[in-house]
DNA sequence: CCTGGCATGTAAGTAGTTACATGATTGA
DNA sequence: TCAATCATGTAACTACTTACATGCCAGG
């Protein structure tokens, strides 16, 4: 369900098109939720047939036609009512977690190689946060409420990054200190 | 893919039934990947046509027949192979930070109240796995290689929830201390 | 001339969830 | 008597991915 419930709030802050949307989940929105265009259309014309929001056609020269989404009243106080009903943290799903747990068939090198792997994208991850951080967010004394829950999404990720960051350094000085048996 | 490969290695460490591996999966597995009995029997089918693992049926009096499932050579070799391949560290979805995200729809109590709940959640499965560590992993250094591997799975969990522990206090710290408009 | 951006979709498949179904045994 | 545990499954559905499809325009 929460993707339509993204595609809503995306749509409350400035409505646009499916394209649009798609652009949004390659950028920010994408790093805490993701969808392809494809989910996106459908996800699109379930909320345009419920009721939620409305298509505005726009012709084009040259271009397919556009079809700028925006909210109805309706759509508006479904999102309204969602975003104040209480979540759980999600599960995790973690290949590289269930081939440590495997453990006897992993070779120590073969392991740490992976483990460098994944210290490396989370690294990369990291540097695009707190680039971001330093852009979008210079002084978080003056951001206002909404703008303070956003940052925190941020916030979120740059910790995030640094604890898995951590934690594979962690691993990879665990197995390489491992006597020989 | 990996819930099959969530199966072969569970099997690789000792045959067992389906009703077992579910088991397995509520447990210390459950941690990084989940999967319910359904989802399971439907593996084991597709696994052991592709000739993976095969079955042993164990009739028992007053209960319905146990099929207990065990890896076969080319399983063993599908999983030696799986483990050696590199993955990427996954994509997170996170409800709670598209909610964060909508800003303007929500009010700083309902954000505290919601972040108040996750603290709780990751305070709880941090309790957990502390206690893990304690009782299973109380000499680290003398553990061999596959061990540590093992443990470093259980490590992850405890950096994780510490850290999302600490977001969720920060974030309530940053919500309160933001003054009224 | 070819790539990338704009803009939309269908179709088929995989992964995972929810609901339903059966039936004996054991312990509170 | 009631719930829980053991042990297996089917059916229907939701969520998501991958592959395929179209067609024009702008810029290098």
């Amino acid at each position: 369900m929460s993707l339509e419930y993204a595609i809503l709030s995306t749509l409350f802050a400035s409505p646009c098109s499916g394209y649009d949307l798609a652009k949004q989940f390659d950028g920010s929105l994408g790093f805490f939720w993701q969808a392809r265009h494809q989910q996106i259309y459908r996800a699109l014309n379930k909320l345009e047939t419920q009721g939620w929001l409305v298509a505005e056609t726009i012709p084009q020269q040259g271009k397919p036609s556009k079809n700028i989404y925006a909210l109805t009243a309706a759509g508006r106080a479904e999102l309204q009512a969602w975003v104040q009903y209480p979540c759980e943290p999600p599960m995790l799903k973690n290949e590289l977690l269930l081939k440590l747990f495997a453990g006897e068939l992993l070779s120590r090198d073969c392991a740490i190689a992976a483990l460098t792997r994944h210290r490396q994208r989370h690294c990369d991850r990291l540097t695009t946060y707190e680039l971001i951080a330093q852009q979008d967010y210079p002084d978080v004394a003056q951001l206002s409420l909404a703008e303070r829950m956003k940052y925190l999404t941020l916030r979120n990720g740059i910790r995030y990054e640094r604890d898995r960051l951590a934690w594979c350094e962690e691993a990879i000085a665990l197995l390489a200190a491992t006597p020989d048996p």
